[in-house]
This record gives C-alpha cells, structure tokens and sequence, in this order.
DNA sequence: ATCAACTGATTGACGTGTCAGTCATATTCC
DNA sequence: GGAATATGACTGACACGTCAATCAGTTGAT
C-alpha cells in the first residue's frame, strides 16, 4: 500500500542547480509523499469497505455501473472498454471471472457476429444495487465529509493543474 | 485515538444521524471522481517513467532505497517489511523475484537461524543509482512544478485532513 | 470474387498482491 | 528439561492487470 520510492533522499547531489536537472526539495518531497501516501490508504479504504459491504470490488463496481447506466442494462464489449478506459484484455479477464460469479452474462450481438453484448444478470444487478448507497455514503464519509468548502475547492484546483501538466494526452480519462 | 474508535454511531446526537445517511452531490462526486482518476494517472505516469528509464518497478525501487539506506547494504527481512509497510508474503515474493533477476541476495542471519538477511547486489546497487535521479526529476515535473506554491501548500492542508478522517478506520486494521 | 488488411474479442504467459496456511526455530512457563 | 506457544520467513492458491499473440469475422481494393 504504501509507496516508499520516495523517501531517503539523504545523499543528494545539492551542488547541481541546472534548471532542467534541479531536484525536489526535501519539503516538496515530504508533501509528495505524503500526497500519494494519502490517496492510497483512501483508495484501499473505501475498497475494503465496498468489498465488505457488498462482495464487489472496485472494478467490480464500475463495471456494474456501466451496464447499469446503459439501455436496456447491455452493453457491447468495446463499448463498456471505452466507457469505462479499460484495455480490451483487462475487461475480457475480468468479464471472465464476474461471469463465473453470476454477475454478468454473455450474448452474442446481432449486427456484428465478432461482437459480444454484455448484459447484467439479476444477480448482478441486485448486487449492484445493494453496493451503491452504502458506497456513495463511503465517499462522503471519507472523503467529502473530512474537508472543508474551500479544501475541496482547492482538490479541484489542483486536480485541474496536475491534469494540465501530466495529461499530455489526457483523453476522456480513465479508470 | 482511542476515543476515536469508541465514538460510536449510537452515541451520536440526532442531528448527525440524519446527517450520516445523505449521499454526496453531483458536484463532490465529481470532485471525488477528478481527484481519484487523476492521482492514479499520475502514479502510473511516474511508474512507466520509472520502468522506461531504469527497468524497475516502484516496489522494486522502494525494496532498493531500503536497502540503499540500510548500513552496509543489508537488512533484516521483517524489519525491511515494516520499513516499506509491506506484508511479509508480498515482501517473500517480490524478494524471490528480485532475487531471480539479481538485485537482491538473500543470506542466512547470524543471531536468528530462522531470519533471513537481504543483501544489495552490485547489480543491484547499480540499479538503483541509475534509477535515483531520473525519479526524482520526474517527480519534480510532474508533482512540485505543475502546482505553485499555494497548491502545494493546499495539498499538505487536504491530505492532513484525510489522514486525520480515514485514519481512524485505518488504525485499527493497519498492519 | 478474392485476397490482404483491419477489427472485436479472447487467450496464454507472466508479474504482481492477498490470504490462509506451513515449517522451523525461539521463547515462555511449569 | 520439555511441552505449549510465539515468531520469522516461505509457500500455494487464487484474483488481478499487462503484453503479445491468436482467431474469427468484416471491410476494402483490385
């Protein structure tokens, strides 16, 4: 969980201030730290307890959601891949696996005899609906309700700038 | 902390409980949503920098800096799991894979017949000497230069107030 | 109509992480 | 000293994700 590539910085090379070379400051290595520390005990948190509370992971869960949201609760296979920025092979193991479970099901499509429509099984769709309030009361509880008006304005405001930076090719996101 | 974990929902005032059961805004999940996809971007950029540059993976580079920091390159096996937070199974295995790709050497300990001693490799140590400066640098251009000082002050600010939340869930079933 | 190129989806191999043991050695208590 | 217990480390089974390969079906050029 925690990630530690960050820390013992002890023997730094100080000397060179070279614009392009220069290096983190032990302070904005300690936010940096701290940063992605958080976020990870954050993200495992709130998968333990949608795991705990209803079986589903995360990817579980946002699967589910997708065919939820979806006409006629069927997806084509493709489609679910974009929706939710998964690679085709990924959504394929895991369809795979939440089939087993009774969770989603398996169609052949109509117009596209390579295709295949995904459609949510009663089970996964009560497991689903059982998952989302408890889940959405997580966030609050976890996230939302542990900042103020002006900290979440500042999550946006910083979300927004590292996006800017890092996301070279920040397509309609991911995960 | 220990009051924290007796405070519990039945001693809650009225006013809280009615509190506890609303669901978060379209407007806060959408915060949630930015901030959760944009971590894990920046994460997985770092992590494919990393590899790209150096060959190894951010668990490889924490188990390295460990035992980069340890005197005379060399460290106890649980205490190294404690050191990075890891489980002792998943510090087992990944050893046995960095031990396969000659990074790490595993030895028997002096003082304990049951303990086993990691020890730096010179491949390894080389490893990690090549992989220290690109990883840093990288991030500096994607963390501390993307946001300006207010930011990364507002960063401290909102992951304290996380941790100080989620940390009391957290604490019980840490480790 | 045919063949090459493309596309949708799956598969296999492999690295990774978790959980529940297992085994050998240390420690504790009588 | 010797049984009960605790500890250090490893293992096996399994879920998960990535990459490269595969296969079947579709499209496009000639």
């Amino acid at each position: 969980m925690i990630d530690a590539s960050i820390r013992g910085v002890s023997a730094l090379p100080t000397a060179t201030r070279t614009r392009s070379r220069r290096l983190p400051t032990k302070q904005q290595l300690d936010t940096w730290r701290a940063f992605i520390e958080t976020t990870e005990e954050l993200r495992s948190a709130l998968a333990a307890r949608l795991q705990a509370e209803s079986g589903l992971s995360p990817s579980d869960y946002a699967v589910l959601l997708a065919l939820h949201d979806a006409a006629d609760h069927c997806v084509r296979s493709s489609v679910l891949a974009t929706t939710i920025g998964w690679q085709r092979s990924r959504l394929s193991h895991h369809l795979g696996r939440m089939e087993r479970r009774g969770l989603i099901d398996r169609q052949e499509c109509s117009t596209d005899s390579r295709g295949a429509e995904i459609v949510l099984t009663p089970t996964g769709h009560a497991a689903f609906r059982r998952a989302t309030v408890p889940h959405l009361r997580a966030i609050r509880e976890l996230f939302v309700d542990a900042l103020s008006p002006d900290q979440l304005e500042a999550v946006q405001d910083v979300t927004a700038a590292l996006r800017a930076r890092s996301g070279v090719c920040s397509a309609a996101g991911r995960h």
